[in-house]
DNA sequence: CACTCCCGCCATTTG
DNA sequence: CAAATGGCGGGAGTG
């Protein structure tokens, strides 16, 4: 159906690649597939109510599966694990990333890590973060890769970088440099650096990461926005662990320039799921209102409908995050619907608990 | 022009 | 073998 031939019928021009991302899509998934009791996710299901095909499902699929969100059940079938796995899955990112780094500080015990003092990337050596998860088992030439340079393996590895060291901030051509396989190959790194934006913009939409640019450089880089986890002590201490903050929650503010429309917006769920309560508030988007009134179609090629603008580039400094708590006081529910806002709610629900059990365990 | 990164061709893997 | 998956990179938007 969704006869894709008559995007001119309505609004001509105002096709916006922006409402097409990655980011955009994941958010819409997210908020579609959370709420109520959602436990099972057919990707046919998925593609139709977000409008897409299915090309962009999996990719979706296989960046949430990385963080724990979803897990495959079979074909065509996935199981909606929810945001309070995502802390267990960078647990457990996290305890890779030191068994890999253990085994290649062995095997190069050298390796003057003096210069590139902050910028981490360089640092282990050559070989990057592909190991040979890959079937330990000899197996002959198992020359095709095809598993290592897989989404999921990339994401994954992706995080423990951040995970793992102790910046938060770390440049596109670094992160691209270290998790490529051979760093001589030009074109490879251009795939993979069309990859890591790809990977960067879903890990964005749910908060996890933002897009700068790198303070002096100006060069495109990444911020780690989720728990920092790294050794760092962490005993102890128990007082407030909630630091989480909150409201979790976003940017917005923080990120202002870029992304601007990537999350307001989205919701536009389909007609049934309990029906976003969408507290008038503010301006509901004409996009929801109209996948409401009409049967969850609407969506395919998502509406103009322009996200509101609202007077933002005021503030521009702001400092980001870190201090979710400070953040989250400052700026509460920013977000226009309910689902999210509530989505977020569980996420920092997860997060303390985990917290919690973390410091237990010490 | 340099960045971003959507789109979908088509190789692989599955069932 | 067909269907499901998912690399990969051309090249269209953006700033």
């Amino acid at each position: 159906m969704a006869s894709l031939n008559d995007p001119d019928v309505k609004h001509p021009s105002i096709y916006s690649r922006k409402e097409k991302s990655l980011g955009v899509l994941c958010s819409n998934f997210l908020s579609l597939y959370n709420r109520d009791g959602v436990e099972s996710i057919g990707l046919d299901n998925a593609a139709n109510q977000l409008g897409v095909e299915r090309r962009r499902i999996y990719d979706i699929v296989n960046i949430l599966e990385s963080v724990g969100v979803l897990t495959k059940r079979a074909k065509n079938q996935y199981t909606w694990k929810g945001f309070n796995a995502i802390p267990h899955a960078l647990e457990e990112l996290r305890k890779q990333a030191f068994n890999e780094n253990l085994k290649v500080s062995q095997i190069c015990t050298s390796v003057t890590v003096g210069n590139e003092n902050d910028c981490l990337g360089s640092s282990n050596s050559n070989s990057s973060y592909t190991d040979r998860c890959t079937n330990s088992s000899g197996s002959s030439k198992n020359e095709s890769n095809r598993k290592e340079k897989s989404l999921g393996l990339l994401t994954k590895n992706f995080i423990k970088l951040f995970i793992s060291s102790n910046t938060d901030l770390i440049s596109l051509d670094a992160a691209a440099t270290s998790l490529l396989s051979d760093l001589h190959d030009p074109t490879a790194m251009k795939t993979k650096v069309r990859r890591l934006y790809d990977i960067a913009n879903v890990l964005s939409s749910m908060n996890l990461l933002e897009k700068t640019r790198h303070p002096q450089s100006g060069k495109p880089s990444f911020r780690w926005m989720g728990p920092k986890i790294v050794s760092q002590t962490l005993d102890t201490n128990s007082s407030k662990r909630r630091a989480f903050g909150t409201d979790i929650t976003n940017h917005e503010d923080v990120k202002r320039k870029r992304i601007d429309c990537s999350k307001e917006v989205t919701v536009a769920m389909p007609s049934n799921i309990d029906c976003v309560k969408v507290k008038n508030n503010e301006n509901i988007t004409m996009q929801q209102q109209a996948s409401r009134k009409s049967k969850a179609f609407v969506f395919g090629p998502f509406t103009p409908a322009i996200t509101q603008k609202a007077g933002n580039s005021g503030n521009k400094k702001l400092k980001q995050a870190q201090d979710w708590e400070n953040l989250a006081g400052t700026y509460h529910s920013q977000y226009n619907n309910k689902a999210l806002d509530d989505l977020f709610g569980h996420y920092v629900e997860a997060w303390k608990s985990w917290y919690a059990e973390a410091d237990k365990k010490k």
